[in-house]
DNA sequence: CGAAGAGTTAACCGACCGGTCAACTATAAG
DNA sequence: CTTATAGTTGACCGGTCGGTTAACTCTTCG
């Protein structure tokens, strides 16, 4: 037979696939390794013959869900030249338009893959709280470099970058908690333009050279 | 013999008591009933004399959890009449105190008791996911009390209320999650001045004599 | 061909899971 | 006393957990 692909060769490719799928739409605890190969129509020895453990297995879909993560979102939304503002609206955006489409496949909000993992796990297992906490730092760094950008280009004033992201980042969280919470990704949209809050002064009497920013007022 | 309570019936108690300790210092999942049973000294038949389920155990420790979130961060919070800068950075420090707390005793930040059952459990189990979302509304409810008046008092200009007290939720949320991915509660002291700009409020100290004054810009 | 390694398979492991049950004891009222 | 009820106890249930093992097939290469 020449090369007539047969089944073989992914075979931990769908491994992955599920597991990133069951794992994120329920979470780490409630998917067994036994419904996990089923679902990948995998039996489980062939499972150990490529993760060691189910906690490996979990670091590497992390590894996977932070390469799709960066470019379904944060790619999209920052690797662009459209003004600050605009790129963490369209960061929500995107937020927003995943959270629906998840809940239109299983009726469930299902959050953050991160987050979710993160407030799980955290206590119970350091490598992958470590892993989580270097996903939740890069994506920080979009932020970081996006703001540094526009200071330099004086849409907005100098001011303590790091800090500002890491509030960008724990308030994207935060909405994403509260949208599985609350099983709306409609609250999403409604926290999106909060996050432009976030931005735009730095700490007390640090901030000068505002050029020709607006202000917007909610009503 | 008058009624003299030997080993008295704390034994409910005793269960409610070490389900809130164990279950937030790591996870519902991990957290077996045995294991429960023997932390609180019982024996599993009693446990299932109190309780139906271990899902049920759960909803009462949410709801003593919310009891005592209530007294010993909301209301020392809020139940004064300090300037609604004030109350959010008091219950900002609260958050930071607690986690401190937690961290010396166990060596793990834990984060905040309603996120976590929120992100393990919301894909899961319909009655926790609605019963940690009607404490956040709770929650927000002392954020909306105090921005209320705030605006009365001339503090702070008129704004959509419901939609900042959200975002403060969701602000905090994020901060105890991200306190909790990187073991450290520190983060929750670089975030919490952030709060104050996801509401329409004048710089943190300038407290008095700041009514609507916004259209002309300072400095 | 034959050897070797990668990949697959089914049976199996002990531990633990949430939950049940019937028998027991302690208490307090009639 | 008897009786009813609340609470306690330890043995037990079927099922699932993460993980192991030895034997097997398939592919590749000398």
């Amino acid at each position: 037979m020449p090369t007539v692909t047969t089944t073989t060769g992914d075979t931990k490719e769908r491994i992955l696939n599920s597991a990133l799928d069951l794992i994120y739409a329920r979470s780490y605890a409630n998917v067994g390794v036994q419904e996990l190969c089923e679902h990948a129509g995998v039996k489980k020895g062939s499972f150990y013959h490529f993760f060691p453990s189910k906690r490996d297995l979990t670091i590497a879909v992390l590894d996977r869900q932070w390469m799709l993560a960066k470019q379904r979102i944060w790619d999209p939304a920052f690797k662009n030249r459209l003004p600050l503002g605009e790129k963490l609206q369209r960061c929500f955006d995107l937020f927003y338009d995943n959270q629906c489409g998840a809940k239109h496949k299983s009726g469930l909000v299902p959050g953050c893959p991160f987050g979710n993992l993160a407030l799980e796990l955290s206590t119970q297992d350091e490598a992958i709280r470590r892993k989580v906490d270097a996903v939740l730092q890069e994506s920080s760094g979009y932020v970081k470099r996006a703001m540094n950008e526009a200071i330099a280009a004086g849409e907005i004033p100098k001011q303590d970058v790091d800090a500002a992201a890491g509030a960008i980042i724990a308030y994207a969280q935060g909405a994403m908690l509260m949208a599985k919470t609350r099983n709306d990704p409609g609250v999403i949209k409604e926290l999106r333009q909060g996050a432009l809050r976030l931005i735009h002064a730095g700490p007390p009497g640090a901030s000068k050279a505002r050029s020709r920013n607006e202000k917007r007022k909610a009503v």
